[in-house]
DNA sequence: ATACGTCTGTTGCGTACGCAACGAAACGAG
DNA sequence: CTCGTTTCGTTGCGTACGCAACAGACGTAT
């Protein structure tokens, strides 16, 4: 168990606590810990949720059922990820979607009332523990509140400009590598992959932008000088 | 200051304590009380956050900036609710947005730390309060990725009926009034007033839909009746 | 080596939809 | 009542883009 503490330092929700930490408060939170082999659900549609996910070993996808019957997969999870906490912290008792085991997996479950439950010794680490939860939260919100922003634009080359400003922004330089891949990238920006590659071939061509593979670049954007 | 607190309880960071429970707790967060006159600034874009943000008395307008130099409205906020939750939770020092009184407002401004601080003897409000603001943000967060599969679909027809099928599992029956007019509803779905009115048209030609105004009814699509 | 799968770019076709403009209906203020 | 304002519906035009199909490049297993 030592180096599953070590390993959920870089959990968002542990972000902050030393390993010991992480042991002192763990038993504390009376984690529900369970293992599954590769295709047992984790989580299933209409069920209950047992609390805060907390992937230990393993990985895992997470899936919604469509009502025409197949399955789109909305993230896939690794060791030290988390899931479904907002569906518990909005008061959700039922699942929205499937969790799966791609591969042996443990998670554990975490009830939301022991993550924010004062105890006697280690409240210090709680109120760490909540914050971080917040944060986590919050950040996605924020995530995909600029999704929203890139999906509400009007045209291909509107929402391309906008992500990559973004994504130069983020890297500090006109140069840098985006972490998608083209169908990965058309999905997130709600248009076909095609039109995709169509329209970052017409940016070439116009002079915005450059790229090879997944490094990009953008150019001068120069207004109408001719 | 009482009939403030009265209001709070339909606040929802304070659901779940009475009036006088907040009261009690109320002077434990610390709050930053600040007033304002029709056209003042509570909220500048890139300006430091106070902390997150109550509305006590009065409406205001929470606008992005656009770098054409326009303003996008977001959100307007009446008395009783909160603002700046989201960023101030992720850690963000500076607002990514402007928010302005529309008349003259009170606002209360309360400091994450105080918010989740551990006192000797309102613990149990603080855990209240804390587990309502990340049902804050979990509910905001579903909401967003509800509008992102929206706004993910490639057809009008295909948005507006998911939509409106949406809003009829909420109100629990094939009839039901919708909260956004045509060009809120047009903006939410991410596409053109007059394309959706063209498409609404269509769908009721089609047989799928009928409506008056805001008053909307599914037909039967060769399923169950009603 | 062949064979296979994945990722990317290209292109032709057809149309859904953005855009602009206009008219009608509803509402409140004078 | 007449204005002005706001909201909703309608229509014509032009095109951006979804869709399908195909080809090349690259990696991996056999």
């Amino acid at each position: 168990m030592e180096q599953v503490f070590s390993l959920l330092q870089d959990n968002a929700l542990f972000q902050g606590l030393a390993a010991s930490d992480i042991g002192e408060v763990w038993p504390c939170l009376s984690p529900d810990v369970r293992s599954y082999d590769k295709g047992e659900l984790i989580l299933c549609a209409d069920e209950l949720i047992p609390g805060v996910g907390v992937m230990l070993e393993g990985v895992a996808s997470v899936a919604r059922e469509e009502e025409d019957g197949h399955r789109v997969v909305l993230a896939v999870l690794g060791a030290g990820d988390l899931f479904a906490e907002a569906f518990v912290c909005a008061g959700l008792e039922r699942s929205p979607v499937t969790v799966m085991a791609e591969g042996a997996a443990r998670v554990a479950f975490l009830s939301l009332e022991h993550v924010l439950g004062r105890c006697a010794r280690n409240c210090a680490h709680h109120s760490r523990i909540t914050a971080n939860l917040l944060r986590v939260l919050a950040r996605k919100s924020l995530s995909l509140r600029a999704q929203i922003d890139l999906l509400s634009m009007r045209t291909l080359r509107d929402k391309l400009t906008a992500y990559l400003a973004s994504q130069a922004a983020k890297s500090g330089s006109r140069r840098f590598d985006v972490p998608l891949d083209r169908s990965g990238l058309a999905e997130y920006l709600g248009v076909d992959r095609s039109a995709l590659s169509r329209e970052l071939s017409n940016m070439k061509r116009d002079g915005l932008i450059d790229y090879h593979k997944n490094a990009f670049h953008l150019l001068s954007s120069r207004k109408s000088v001719d």
